[in-house]
DNA sequence: GTGTTTCCTGAAGCACTTGTGAAGTTCTGC
DNA sequence: GCAGAACTTCACAAGTGCTTCAGGAAACAC
């Protein structure tokens, strides 16, 4: 996850790709690129990128096609770059499950801009921060706030809620937090439990919507309800 | 989540305000407006919106300022919408934390389509789903939903409802059940039908179409009739 | 060295889940 | 329409899982 964010760019015309892949390269992101719709494709299944830059008009698979079947498994945002200018395209892309739509020519600058936007949503490694809800991670600084509030928490509550907030909506069983956040230790203990207890009363002061939820017989998520 | 998206415009020239919020109202959004910097910000913080449209030139405080403390303890999609159309101004917005930068004159039609294609994202698609008739069963997650409802199941109950939902139109015995949730039970006793019956209470209340069937002289199936 | 905070344990109390047997209902074949 | 089988529902007891509290050891700050 924290690795250098990956971008995929699928775009026939090879001085445009090359182009876009020597910036991004730039910026400090991992690329690989392909030239028409079918690579692209089964590219975007092989190396699970964290961004795809996608043409619309490509050999072999349309790139509107492209966007749907990627849309069908994943989550990954998708920026379209093309020459199609009209209202009707822009719509079209972004119903067919494009994030944002770019027109030819491009400004590299507002290219870039757009993707750090679009990789902040989804790696935390660019900004180093972890938003669910209202609640905000700073990991760098090891800040925490609530709504705005500043929350002190100690190292465990800390590690403990990053892991949590990491993967908001999955439900982690008890033993899954405890392998990772005290794997030091041998279990057999409600470390957990109690844990999660201090997490709630800095976190859920009388008021506020709760975060962290029990998941009976199962374990504990956090996530906006 | 399941009720309507609510959007807020903060926006200075009312006309354009006025005219962005019926657009809204008709593709069935809540929406609140307010015409200056200091106002938007307090807004946004009393009603939580789902998705900003932020104007930069406001009266009192700075769009781009209030783009920034939004994001200081929010999550939630900006997309900025304002005639200073440089690369350079772009380039400012998407980094002060925006998720999009729209030029005016602006067609609403696209408009609408990047909203549509910004709350998509906030509402996450999940991945391990198993999709039966109108129930959604999210595994990471252990929710339940049946159109749109949300259904609260015990362990059990959930553990059986997967077993069913996983293989909708098979139809499994009391003893392939039996073996499968409850294996370390002798078997001997009624708990199948007694769980089949309590699926049944939370998940066909009054008027829903049956879900579980009962194939008399064999078992239990799950499927869309 | 003293005081404070953090970390972990064990135990008590409570609420919910679970499984059972029996009673009640529906269905089927004759 | 009846008898028996199959299924559903009910009420309850036992068990389990969760939360909280209090306390001691360890780490840290001054």
């Amino acid at each position: 996850m924290d690795r250098k964010p990956l971008v995929l760019v699928v775009e026939d015309e090879k001085d445009i790709a090359r182009f876009i892949e020597l910036e991004l390269a730039a910026e400090g992101y991992q690329t690989e690129v392909a030239f028409d719709g079918v690579t692209g494709l089964s590219k975007f299944r092989e190396v699970n990128p964290d961004l795809l830059i996608l043409d619309l008009m490509l050999p072999v698979l349309d790139g509107l096609e492209v966007a749907r079947r990627v849309r069908k498994t994943s989550n990954t945002p998708i920026i379209i770059l093309t020459a199609k200018d009209s209202i009707s395209d822009k719509v079209e892309g972004l119903d067919a499950g494009a994030d944002d739509y770019l027109i030819k020519p491009f400004s590299i600058e507002e290219l870039l801009a757009r993707v750090r936007a679009h990789l902040r949503r989804v790696n935390p490694a660019v900004t180093g921060e972890v938003r669910v809800a209202d609640l905000v991670m700073n990991l760098d600084g090891r800040e925490v706030f609530r709504g705005g509030r500043r929350v002190e928490l100690s190292a465990k509550e800390f590690e403990l809620l990053e892991l949590l907030a990491r993967n908001p909506g999955k439900v982690f069983s008890r033993f899954e937090i405890e392998e990772k956040v005290w794997p030091e230790y041998t279990g057999g203990s409600n470390v957990v439990d109690v844990y999660i207890g201090y997490l709630r009363r800095k976190l859920e002061e009388s008021g506020e919507r709760r975060l962290i939820h029990t998941v009976r017989g199962v374990g504990y998520v956090l996530r906006e309800e």
